[in-house]
DNA sequence: AGCAATAGATAGAACGTTCATTCTAACGTT
DNA sequence: AACGTTAGAATGAACGTTCTATCTATTGCT
């Protein structure tokens, strides 16, 4: 029987999240682990080689799941692709202030500077989302400087999540049309009317 | 002799920042701090009553740095101030990939999740600076939505830091004129030509 | 069908190490 | 001699990991 072996990894991993939400990749031990997933210390070990293979394994799993999320503008006709993503904001902005997701990101980053494998998932995940919104905003829009408009929205995203941690209080109403307009300006070629700025 | 002891802190402060970027919050042992500071690892309980204290120390000391580098906008003349601003971005953004910042604010912030005396101090410091752009935006660009523009510069830069980890081979020449951009429209008021874009 | 053998699942004790913290004894300066 | 300063041993708890034992279920042979 396969489906139970997986099953149980995933209990292990699903366990081994929340404890590292709660308490970091070194601040949780496999007792806590083994106990949240109501499972022996020693049997964890039936499945990971040891407690770095679990946060790598969580990396992966983590990484793939924000991949999957950006994928879906994938399927948007190209007409329609500033509306819907521009939409999307209210909600992207509620994920963000999701504090699980937004904690077990910022371990993965940080010990993404320390530990070569996890920089290694972790950089193969980015460029992956990165290549998708580069294509789509080069091959669906017609848009040049790709790369940077990707770059720079990514910032943004990424920034939105450590703001909110940062002042959760914010206000949202108010940022929210803000973050339009920029989503705007790098959806959409006003590029030269803009190097009169640049000094 | 007080000068001594403040040496001797700010000693144990420097080895503690070190090893917490190096091993983590968590990963770091009292035992490498103490090597590193060229101190007894008994001794730094004469200066720090835990572990817990010495983060915090250096969680403080942090956020008050980088305060200190946003306070500098104060100075500037309201008529030099989008100028002056823009023009930093450059070495905004080098600073950005100093890998030993980054990786520290990052921890601070996933640390800041699950400890509240860390979240204290560190939203004490946001509080902070928010209320110092926020001021400086107002008052001296007489600008509307001044809470919303601060947050949107400061979860781009903020961003900046983070994307520079995922992807530090990342072209900074095409990415610079672009956050330029975002700057201008934040920095200017530009409010009304835009509200046809919000459906 | 029924027994033997095997493989995997599981728990929990045991290992050596490292942890944060405390204690004690020696040091250097006055 | 006294006092603040320092080093390092001592402590017990917690760490990651390994080991052994028991249990369950499947497979192969007759």
């Amino acid at each position: 029987m396969d489906k139970r072996r997986a099953a149980r990894i995933d209990q292990v991993l699903n366990a081994a999240a929340d404890c590292f939400v709660e308490f970091g990749f070194h601040g949780a031990g496999m007792a806590k682990i083994a106990k949240r997933a109501s499972m022996s210390v020693g049997h964890i070990y039936h499945y990971f080689e040891n407690k770095e293979a679990i946060i790598a394994a969580i990396v992966d799993r983590e990484s793939e799941l924000a991949a999957e999320r950006f994928a879906e503008f994938e399927e948007v006709p190209r007409d329609e692709l500033v509306h819907v993503m521009t939409e999307r904001v209210d909600e992207m902005v509620d994920s963000k202030a999701d504090a699980f997701q937004s904690v077990l990101n910022l371990e993965i980053l940080a010990e993404s500077q320390r530990n070569p494998q996890i920089a290694c998932i972790m950089r193969q995940h980015d460029e992956e989302v990165r290549e998708l919104f580069r294509s789509m905003l080069k091959d669906k829009l017609n848009l040049p400087d790709a790369e940077a408009r990707t770059e720079l929205l990514l910032s943004l995203f990424g920034g939105l999540a450590s703001r909110i941690i940062r002042h959760p209080e914010l206000d949202r109403h108010t940022l929210i049309p803000l973050i339009k307009q920029v989503m705007h300006l790098a959806l959409e070629p006003c590029d030269k009317d803009d190097k009169r700025k640049s000094e």
